[in-house]
DNA sequence: ATAAAAAAATGACATTCATCATCTTTCGTT
DNA sequence: AACGAAAGATGATGAATGTCATTTTTTTAT
């Protein structure tokens, strides 16, 4: 369980900065941050943010994970990325001028800063270390869902789900996966009940461990082979 | 067919330019632009650049469509995009640092025009209009394509197909719509065959006439109705 | 104009996967 | 600790769609 007492976290100490965007920057511009940053602590299955509303900043996780879905026509969510400490989430819209086309929900107890719009785009306006650490990400998003689209086009739900538990072995880097069966097969692209069979299937393949409701990855190598090729 | 004798198409009366990226510029940024950029002329099916090279500038269309795609795990194309006059191609890779992630193949006889990447980043760096500009379609783009993950994940071939044809009839505003079937189908993420059949399905619905090759929508209406619900 | 090649069309068939119904287990709250 | 609610699991079934084989039509090149 997450400690509330880390409620108001310093960038300057703030180990998820580290590997972020916000790694590089110097102290002035840190401070600057320090100061216009305000930290809040999220309960799971709170959201960030909503598909359909106006940006007004963004948010930078300190500790917790938090899933970035859209909807379909049904209302079914669509799972497109999973951020975990360190990630700055709902920055695409400061940039395009329109409303979320995704929201954002915590998946676990977190804390997580936020930093205004106005704030926001004056350091990118004003730091260029920052500025192209930004379009950098940006681009490099904008490769991965291509490929994203491609595996969800013509891989079957046995191969994106091999690739889908690849990528959540390394947001749970160490830890074990946790995640509700819907949740994956909505990151997956499937129905629950395909998902539970196939991870099923998995298990008794050896290739991954189910405990309750974690999964543990015992064979990458396989888990790859299966994700590749047919 | 495509005239040659527009091979050097100048920046300041190319008609393209008026909705591209480039169509705030002042004529200073212009001049340079025309200065530093080069054209050509590229061949039905010739490529512009292809996925897993490293990328040498980019590529700003003048006349002809092309399409950008990405490939499988069996080199299956998946289309992610279909560029019209006007856009500016292949920018995702100057700014992320590795290879290109999709490939890019003129769909028809095409004028265009090449500005190499220093001389791009170095427009990017001075001309804040135009970065501007850039993070901008960066972000729709990534907006975009988690909009295509969700149909792609939730919706029927026959869904899919009618927002394809939607996208379409946008990209050839007025003109027919002209993509082999196999083309097509490599848009929608289905078979030819299966694609085909259902183009048929639309046909005897009165939503479409076939005219050959050519497409030409006849009843929007009933087309986003497809699209859109179940 | 004609031949060869590519694209489009059609049919038969197999398979994957979604859906619905039901049951069991686990979780969260009092 | 016990209850209700949510999540997980399992089976039966059918529809959607991919695959393979074959034919027809259209395009391209000689």
């Amino acid at each position: 369980m997450l400690d509330k007492s880390h409620k108001h976290v310093s960038c300057a100490t703030c180990q998820a900065r580290k590997n972020s965007l916000f790694a590089g920057n110097c102290d002035a511009s840190l401070d600057h941050l320090e100061e216009h940053k305000s930290c809040s602590y999220f309960k799971k299955n709170q959201p960030l943010f909503i598909e359909g509303s106006f940006p007004r900043g963004v948010y930078c996780l300190n500790q917790g994970k938090v899933k970035v879905f859209a909807r379909g026509d049904e209302g079914k969510e669509q799972i497109i990325h999973i951020a975990k400490e360190g990630e700055i989430i709902g920055f695409r819209a400061m940039f395009s001028g329109d409303m979320y086309k995704v929201s954002a929900t915590a998946l676990e107890d977190a804390n997580i800063c936020f930093i205004s719009k106005d704030d926001f785009l004056d350091m990118i306006d004003t730091n260029a270390t920052l500025r192209n650490g930004i379009m950098k990400e940006l681009s490099k998003e904008l490769g991965d869902r291509a490929v994203f689209i491609t595996n969800m086009a013509q891989k079957s739900v046995r191969e994106r789900l091999a690739s889908a538990l690849i990528i959540l072995d390394d947001v749970y880097s160490g830890e074990q996966i946790n995640l509700t069966r819907e949740d994956m097969a909505n990151f997956v692209g499937t129905a629950t009940e395909t998902l539970i069979r196939l991870l099923k299937d998995l298990k008794e393949e050896g290739v991954i461990e189910i405990h309750t409701r974690k999964l543990e990855i015992v064979d990458k190598d396989k888990l790859m082979k299966i994700a590749g090729g047919r």
